[in-house]
DNA sequence: CTACTTACGGACCGAACGGTCCATAATACA
DNA sequence: TGTATTATGGACCGTTCGGTCCGTAAGTAG
């Protein structure tokens, strides 16, 4: 098997511009010629390298996945407790709230869980994924605040989790419905009395 | 000024239909055809009666604003306690995971929140509008638990009701997540903590 | 019955949509 | 230097998008 005339795009780089433009626009929202644009990437390409506008989607959303798991991987290591990490991890999502409009995009799988899971079975399963992962990273969280003592062993760890994943979400609601970050730290705070 | 043809069409029935569609189907992926359609009504008398697509879309969130006032001050009237009122808000919303996806539509003023309120200031505006509203009532409802004595006067009746904002968002979302209702039960269990 | 006003149906519009196809370019191998 | 293989650019496809326009229908007022 030879190989026939190289790439003249960076695959890795592509991907990542047509996620971010995705997590900005959402998904019908965002058109081919958009996509070609930002990945500069001529349309023969990208249907051959990526199979089309879903198939591109569905790749923007494992990698989306991936990129999270890593930041809250890096960031738990990084952080004093299990509860500080939690802490943390909010105000950054509060924190979008100064942001201008256009620059506050929340969360790609959020999102997607909004205007896109109840269409497409195949991106309902991804998300599904994606919400599993968090559930799954918030609980090693937790289980290391209660070890640590700096959240209540009283609830269990993954009702918590659950709990956490489900305020993430709220907060990143109000941010993009226009909420300031002094109530959304406010909100923090109520948030995380829960954990004590 | 005389008046010439009567309308052959129930402008409310249609509103109503409109904004059934932009609920379940948001705001771009609903077209104009779906419109004409689900509204039982000609283009000429859409583009007449409600001005084209986004100004029928803007009606909608105004009609839904009302909507959910009024069912919500309702539900008030009817409940027992403060207390009870967000219970049953919060199980309702969590009820929805029982339904079939393309049935799980959430809140149509947070989807737009989430789809649309960055691209355009008018949608924004009467989003903004319509959390304020959302804020309004539940302040209403916790201050009257906090006079029933079913909700703690610990807190602030203001935080606490961006914080229960928070939390019905944070339940959408997970809901259309593809959540199960046992889940979200418990989730729910934990939110009403915080008004002990 | 006529004049006026408003509503309706549908033809029509240019633009944009996602997607396909093919001739050509660029590489590896023989 | 052919030849096989893959990538690329761009023309082209039918469809659908939101929106406009106009002839006609259906009323009211005189």
């Amino acid at each position: 098997m030879t190989n026939g005339r190289p790439l003249q795009y960076d695959p890795d780089k592509a991907l990542h511009a047509a996620m971010q433009l995705f997590w900005s626009k959402g998904y019908e929202a965002t058109s081919m010629q958009d996509l070609l644009t930002a990945m500069g990437l001529s349309k023969s390409s990208l249907y051959q390298g990526f199979g089309g506008k879903k198939e591109l989607f569905v790749r923007c959303l494992e990698r989306y996945r991936t990129h999270i798991h890593e930041s809250f991987h890096q960031l738990l290591e990084m952080s004093d407790s299990g509860l500080k990490f939690i802490e943390t991890m909010l105000l950054n999502s509060a924190a979008e709230a100064r942001k201008p409009d256009h620059l506050r995009r929340g969360c790609l799988l959020m999102n997607t869980a909004t205007e896109f899971a109840q269409k497409d079975r195949q991106v309902a399963e991804h998300v599904t994924i994606g919400f599993k992962g968090l559930h799954k990273a918030l609980k090693v969280a937790v289980q290391r605040g209660q070890q640590d003592g700096s959240i209540t062993s009283n609830q269990d760890a993954r009702i918590l989790a659950n709990y956490l994943a489900c305020s993430l979400g709220g907060i990143k609601t109000v941010v993009k419905g226009g909420g300031d970050e002094k109530s959304v730290k406010e909100i923090v705070g109520v948030i995380l009395k829960a954990l004590a």
